[in-house]
Formats: structure tokens, sequence, C-alpha cells
DNA sequence: GCTTGACCTTCCCACGGTGGCAGGGTTCAT
DNA sequence: ATGAACCCTGCCACCGTGGGAAGGTCAAGC
């Protein structure tokens, strides 16, 4: 299978596919005798894995660990369950500080007339001393 | 005052002072002699404009434009509120998809013993088929 | 005056993840 | 044999920030 089947059937784009390769997601692939990468059903499923993966916020770093679990049949569950831990935290953390802009945001739109007219505490609250 | 003094009382980078003039949020700046930045108390005050706004999570754009109404005395407020309505929305939206990956791993986390086993819900949903 | 050290300058590179394009090679059908 | 569809590598861009190199400037102390 060339790549542009593999994209297709995973999902994943030519390039992010090539990509994954350069950054060591996948193994390095086979090559036909043009030079083509060759893809079978298994880096297929690799690639919807890691499609699964970003689809969930994992770094390519979270997720090159979580290749090599999944891959590792003496794998413990409690070494995935610490990735995913980690990165819910970091979601919390991320979603905690959007909140914070977006109250503090809608707080100070509250008091915008928004009209023709200059006054706004949106600015003037960006300007304070 | 040169960029030190500047970035010192702005809060801001010496490296992020020269950027954001780079990109245009702060006038061409007067030089010395030895070609050296000279800076008011004007520009450290759009500086903390800057800084603000990007702790709010404003994008560079979007504080070329609140800087520019920031100093245009026949601005409107409604041109402000619609730039932050924009921004908070955009922000409701991330912290919509954040916290569904959140929930999503947190499900998964739920039902993993997270014990030295090898199965595992986290990586049995991401290789789903 | 001369050295030293703190400060400044410009320019390039890196991150993460994705896309775009250029300039070329391959494969296959007509 | 020609064209279309596909593939290859390599470079550039985004956004915001930091790091560092190689060099210029300035002030203080000897």
């Amino acid at each position: 299978m060339n790549i542009g089947q593999a994209a297709k059937q995973s999902g994943v784009s030519v390039k992010m596919v090539r990509h994954y390769e350069a950054v060591g997601l996948l193994p390095k692939l086979a090559r036909s005798f043009g030079n083509y990468r060759l893809y079978s059903e298994n880096e297929v499923h690799t690639l919807r894995f890691i499609k699964r993966a970003r689809a969930l916020g994992f770094s390519m770093a979270d997720i090159k660990e979580l290749v090599g679990l999944w891959q590792n049949r003496s794998r413990s569950s409690a070494s995935v369950k610490k990735i995913a831990r980690k990165h819910v935290e970091e979601l919390r953390r991320k979603i905690g500080e959007l909140k914070a802009m977006a109250q503090t945001l809608e707080h100070l739109m509250d008091h915008c007339r928004g009209d023709h007219r200059p006054e706004c505490p949106i600015i003037e609250d960006l300007a304070k001393d």
C-alpha cells in the first residue's frame, strides 16, 4: 500500500504520515523499488492509534510512549494510566486558565455599553496603571 | 531609557519587546547615537497594555487592533467589545474541546486498574478498530 | 588610556503540529 | 509516448517565546 492509501484509510494526511515517521512514531518503513514507502495494515492501525491520541490532546512525546506501551505486551496498566493522569492534569490546568480569561473578559464586557461612544471598561482595564 | 529598563518596568522580556516592535505593536522607536532603542513612559505603558492583553489570551493580531483603538480617541466601545466577544467565543470553544478530552480520559481512567497487569481500557480505546 | 563587564545590536535556530509549494521521480493507462 | 496521478525530498510559513552567537557601546575603576 502506498502512502496515499494509508493516509486515506487512517484519516491522517499524507504530510503528517511522513512527519510521524520522521519523528519516530512509526517504525522506518520498507520502500518499493521506486523509493515509495510501503504500508501494511499494521501501520494503518498505528496511524489510527496516533490520530485518536492526538484527538485526546496527547503530545507527540506522550504518543511515542503510548505507542511503545501499546506494542509492549508486558506493559503495566499503571504506566499507561500515569501518562493519562499527567495529561488530564495539564488539560485541567489549561481549562482553568482559559476559564479565568473568559470570565474576566465577560465581566468587563458586561460593563461595556458597546455603542458609538469611546468609553470602554475593557480598554481601560488593559490600560490601567 | 534603554530596552532593559523598559523591559523591567513593563514586565515584558527584552526579547519580546523587540519582537513587538518588529511586528508593529509598538511604533518604530528613536535610537541613540550608539543605535540603542530609546524608550519613554509612553512605550512602557504600551508594553504593559500588551502584557495584560496577552494575559487575557488575545492574539497579536487582536492586540494590534486593540492598541490602535486604545490610542484612537474617536473609537467606539462597540468596536472594542466586538473584538472581545469574538475572543471569548474562541475561548469558550477551546474550553469545550479541552473539557471533552479531559472527560473522555477521566472516564477511561476510572475503568483502568492502574496496576502491574497489562489490560488497560485507555490503550484499548486508542487502539479500537 | 585601557580593561572589564554590563548592556545593547542583529541574525539565526528551536519548540509543536500542520500546511503549502517547488522541483523532481515513478507508475500506469491510454 | 504522453499525460495524469501519485510519490519523493526539502524548504518556508504560521504563533509566541526563548536561546545563543558574534559583535558594538558605554560607564566605572585601575
